[in-house]
Parts: structure tokens; C-alpha cells; sequence
DNA sequence: CTTCCTGCAAAACTTTTGCAGTGTA
DNA sequence: TACACTGCAAAAGTTTTGCAGGAAG
């Protein structure tokens, strides 16, 4: 119940934002706007367009991309880029601020919150003139599944591993 | 002169991994090896294809992406995945562990060393089950120029830039 | 009625792969 | 001689874009 107030503060966030900008308000944007806060963690691009196609609405794949666009600038959604080509999603629950600790080998991806290393990396943007807002942190790593799969640090790559072709 | 012997060091490491797993020393391998110690910093794929290229050598892109998975491989070279689709490579100098910090805006990117930050890092992968070795911290945030270009918290966007098509 | 949105399909980009020819050992 | 490597070109995977029709205000 909490939650879903808390789905509809946002839709209702997300319609503000849309009509101070003379934006439409579709039914694709409410569909998209739905499930991505009706998702519990990161989903990618692909897993917004199924869930939405699940919940019984046609969209397409590029109004899930324009959209998705939007809804970051609204500031509901946050646009994480991890592993390789994908890019994932999350929307932004109110004050929860987290970082993302990823393993590169499975692509699973874990949240965590460290007042500590947030007040070091505070410090070290200022250092090096970057704006100490808007920063994310992430840290690729391998679980531990992962990384007992490969060799062991005198033989990073299995023979025959690397060949190609 | 330091440079190039650590340049010269650094090719024999990678002569001694090809010969240990039975692989060919290629012109094409040498170039590439070369070209990437020859360069200061972060370069994508292209810029290596380019590089290489610009010195003489003739090699095809496919060529070398399949040499830098090998260049990783041999440990000689780190695959840093930032921005959206694209990894950029940099060699590892002896240990000279560091972290990334890069602007999403522009794209810059700065190394930065922190021990107090590794710690906790080490620390909150033990926390989630991840492997304590193999971590790459990356920061993602904007440089000052970039966070000054942007509107202001209240308006986070400026108007028009999010329309679309 | 204005003009913003959407869907489709094609394009853009980066990275991977099949195949046939070339070069290393 | 054997077989690993290369180049080319096509394929694959994700995100963007042009265009024409359709819908919101």
C-alpha cells in the first residue's frame, strides 16, 4: 500500500514534469512510467519493453528509448551504465541514495550504501574539479562464483581460452 | 629513455605469453603491443586501430579487437568500461593500481589514487560476496564545466533539449 | 487545428564471426 | 607441412533517427 502511493506520487511527479514542458501525456508514457516503478531493481531497456507489452499495452522499442530519456530528465529514473553495451535502469526512490557494486563476469548487481567511501569521493572530485553532485559510484568486480571459475592468479586465462577464430 | 625501456620490457612479457601458449608472434601483434605503450592514456578500439595505422603498419579493425582481448589476457592491458558503448584500454604500468573518475557530459577522464577508499571497497565486497581481488572503481560524475553548461537543481533540463525526433 | 508522439524500418555504432588466403614455426 | 592469424565483409546487439500517420490539447 505504501508502495503504491508511492508509484503514484511519482506518476504524479512525472505528469508535473510533463506539463510544465507542454509535454503530452500519453498512455505510453503512463504505461512506461508504471512499470518501471512497479520493478524492484536494475532492468534494462529491453525488460522495460516485455513489461510493458506484458501489462497488456503496445508500445514500440523507440518510444521505450525516447521515454526512458525522459524520465531520467524528470529525475525519476536513474540511468546506470555497467557491464558492456547495456545500460540499466532504477528508479529513484525518494532519498535512497546508493551505489552499485556489479560482477563483470555474470552481470549480477548489488546495491550498497558507504557513508564513508560517499564522503571520500566527495573529496576527491573536488580535487580534481568535478561537481561533487550527480556523481555515482560503481565497482566491477567478480563474485565469488565468478571468480572461482577462472584460474588462479599464476594463470589468468585457461590454455586455449583466448585462441579466436 | 625510462619509457622505453619499460616499453621494451613490456613487449617481452607479452613475446613470452604468446610463446607459453603456443601462439604466433605476428607484425600485426608487435604494432599493436607497441602502439598501446606508446600512448599516454585511455584510447577506445578506434583510436588504437588509428595509432597503429598512423605508424605504418597496415591491420584490420577485426584484428584489433581480437589482439586486445589477448593483450588483457596476458595481463598487459586493462578493458575499462565507462561511458555508454564503447572500452577503452589503457596498459597497466607496474603496479600502479588506480581508479577512474570520467564526466558523463564530455567524457573526460582522470585516474585518481585512494587508499582509504580501497580499503572499504575491500571491505564492502567481502560484505556482498564478491571476490576482494579484480575491482575497478569507477566514478561517474560531471566535470564543472559540464554540471555549469546543465540548468540549475530546480530545473534540471532546459526546456526543448528533451524533446525529441 | 496545431504540433507533439508513435510505430516502423532503416541507420548508426561498436564488437564479433565465418571463410578463404597468408604467414609463422 | 601444419595450423594459427589476418583481412574482408557480413552479422549481431543496442540505441538513434527520418518519415508519415495518429492523437493530445
Amino acid at each position: 500500500m505504501s508502495q503504491e502511493m508511492t508509484r503514484l506520487r511519482e506518476e504524479d511527479q512525472f505528469l508535473r514534469f510533463l506539463r510544465s514542458r507542454g509535454l503530452r501525456v500519453t498512455g505510453e508514457r503512463l504505461a512506461l512510467c508504471r512499470q518501471i516503478f512497479a520493478q524492484h531493481g536494475h532492468i534494462d531497456a529491453e525488460q522495460v519493453l516485455s513489461a510493458v507489452r506484458a501489462a497488456g499495452h503496445a508500445i514500440s522499442r523507440a518510444t521505450v528509448y525516447r521515454n526512458l530519456d525522459l524520465l531520467v530528465a524528470a529525475g525519476l529514473v536513474h540511468k546506470v551504465r555497467l557491464g558492456g553495451n547495456r545500460a540499466v535502469f532504477e528508479h529513484v526512490h525518494a532519498g535512497q541514495k546508493h551505489d552499485h557494486l556489479a560482477c563483470r563476469g555474470c552481470g549480477r548487481m548489488v546495491e550498497f550504501v558507504s557513508p564513508g567511501i560517499a564522503a571520500m569521493l566527495v573529496e576527491i572530485c573536488r580535487a580534481h574539479g568535478f561537481a561533487p553532485a550527480g556523481n555515482q559510484l560503481q565497482i566491477l568486480g567478480e563474485c565469488l562464483a565468478c571468480a572461482g571459475r577462472e584460474a588462479g592468479p599464476h594463470d589468468v586465462v585457461p590454455a586455449g581460452e583466448v585462441a579466436h577464430a
